[in-house]
DNA sequence: CAAAATATACCCATTTTTGGGTATTTTCTA
DNA sequence: TAGAAAATACCCAAAAATGGGTATATTTTG
C-alpha cells in the first residue's frame, strides 16, 4: 500500500509537530514536508506535490492561508487541501469551500475527528465542520472596497487617513466604514474590531 | 524510574492531542489528564497534583490562563507550571514569571525546546524563551483601574458605558484611557484595540 | 440591454473621542 | 509617617465618529 503524503503548514511550530506526532502513528499516511509561512509552502506544493496539505487558514505577514489555497487552485497544484481555523465562522468555511479546498477543520478538533477528516479526503471526499446552527451568523458579505478598508481599519487608520490613502473623499469612507459597522453590528470601532478579529481577520 | 505526571489545559484540542503525541514517546514523562477550561484545569490540578502542568496562556471566556497560575500559586498547588503563548511578549512572559511560573513557551517553539524546557523543568529548573533584544518593547505596566477598563473596552464599551459600569464619572473614564492609549502608544480606539491584541489580550 | 449592486460624495446634527490642562483625595510603599 | 503613585473629576477646544438623509455615476450581472 503507497502512504499518501501529507504537507503541513502553520506558523506555529508546536502545532505542526503536534500534528506530525499524531500523523505518525497512522499507517497510510507519511509527512513529507512543512512550512511556517506560505512562501516555502507554496513552493513546497509545486515541487512535492503531496497528496494531502493541512494549511492554516490564518497565516502571519498579514497574507492568509486562503491565499496559499487560491493560489494553490490558479496553479492547478492536485494536493487535496485541508484548511486548519481557529474560528468556527460560516464566512471562512464557505471562503475555503468556495475556492476549493476540501475541508475544514478547527483547532479544537480533537484527534479522532481530525484522523475521520484526513482519511475521508485522502479517499476523495471533503470534511466540512458543521457549524451549529444557532451559532450560524448569517454570512456577512463584503464588497471589494469594503475589503480594501477593512484592511486599513485593521492597520489602526482613521476615516481621513484612509481617504488619503485610496484617493478617495473622507465621506465615501465614513459611508463604507458604516456600512461595515452595519454589516457586522458593531456601533463603534472597538467593537468593529472586535467583531472582526471573531470572523477572522487578524491584525 | 518514575515518570513525570503531566497535564495540558488548553482551548485548541488540536494542540492538547499534538503535545500528546510528542509527549507520548518520551520515556520521563507521562499524561495524567488535559482540560479545555481553567475550571476543569483548576479541580484536576488540585485533585492530581501533576509534577508538570502545560498550560495555555490565553484561555477561553475571557479569563487567562494566567488565573489559573495566579490560583495554583495562591492554593499552593505543587505542580511546576508551563505557561505556553502565542506573544513574543515581554509583559506576559514576566507576569508568568512574577506568579510563579517556571517557564514561559511559544506556540512556534519546535518540539526539540520543548522536550528541553520540560526536562529541565522537571528536574527543577526554570526556562523562559529568550526574547530577542530588538523585540524588547519597553514593559507595560497598567495600574489595576486600568486593567478594569481594558476589559471593558475589549468588551466594546464606550467610556459612558464604562463609568456607568464602574459607577465612576465619565471624566475619570477618559482619563484612564488617555493614559491607557498612551501607554500603548495608540492614537486611536482600533490602534488601542490591535495593541492591546500584541500584547496579548483576547476578545 | 435593463436592473441591481457598488462606489462615489455630499447634506445635516449629535455624540464621542482626542489632547491638553489643573486639582483633590485615596492608597500604596519605602 | 512622608512621599509617590493612583484614582478621582473637572476645565477647555478641536477633531473624529456616529446616524440619518439624498443623489449620481459606474460596474456587475441576469
Amino acid at each position: 500500500m503507497n502512504k499518501k503524503r501529507i504537507y503541513i503548514a502553520d506558523d506555529h511550530q508546536i502545532i505542526i509537530d503536534g500534528l506530525k506526532g499524531l500523523i505518525i502513528g497512522l499507517d497510510e499516511f507519511s509527512l513529507c514536508g512543512e512550512a511556517n509561512d506560505i512562501e516555502k509552502a507554496a513552493s513546497d506544493l509545486a515541487s512535492l506535490k503531496p497528496d494531502l496539505a493541512i494549511i492554516d487558514i490564518r497565516m502571519p505577514n498579514s497574507t492568509e492561508g486562503l491565499k496559499l489555497l487560491q493560489w494553490a487552485v490558479k496553479n492547478k497544484i492536485s494536493t487535496r487541501i485541508v484548511m486548519l481555523s481557529m474560528h468556527q465562522d460560516l464566512r471562512l468555511l464557505q471562503d475555503a469551500k468556495n475556492w476549493g479546498a476540501k475541508g475544514y477543520l478547527l483547532k479544537n478538533t480533537g484527534k479522532e475527528e481530525l484522523f475521520y477528516a484526513l482519511r475521508h479526503i485522502a479517499e476523495g471526499g471533503t470534511y466540512f465542520f458543521e457549524i451549529p446552527a444557532n451559532d450560524l451568523q448569517t454570512e456577512i458579505v463584503f464588497t471589494p472596497k469594503e475589503l480594501e478598508i477593512i484592511k486599513l481599519v485593521i492597520a489602526g487608520c482613521s476615516s481621513s487617513d484612509i481617504s488619503h490613502k485610496l484617493g478617495i473623499s473622507d465621506e465615501t469612507v465614513k459611508v463604507h466604514r458604516r456600512n461595515i459597522r452595519n454589516k457586522t453590528g458593531a456601533s463603534n470601532m472597538a467593537e468593529l474590531l472586535i467583531r472582526l478579529n471573531e470572523i477572522g481577520y487578524t491584525f
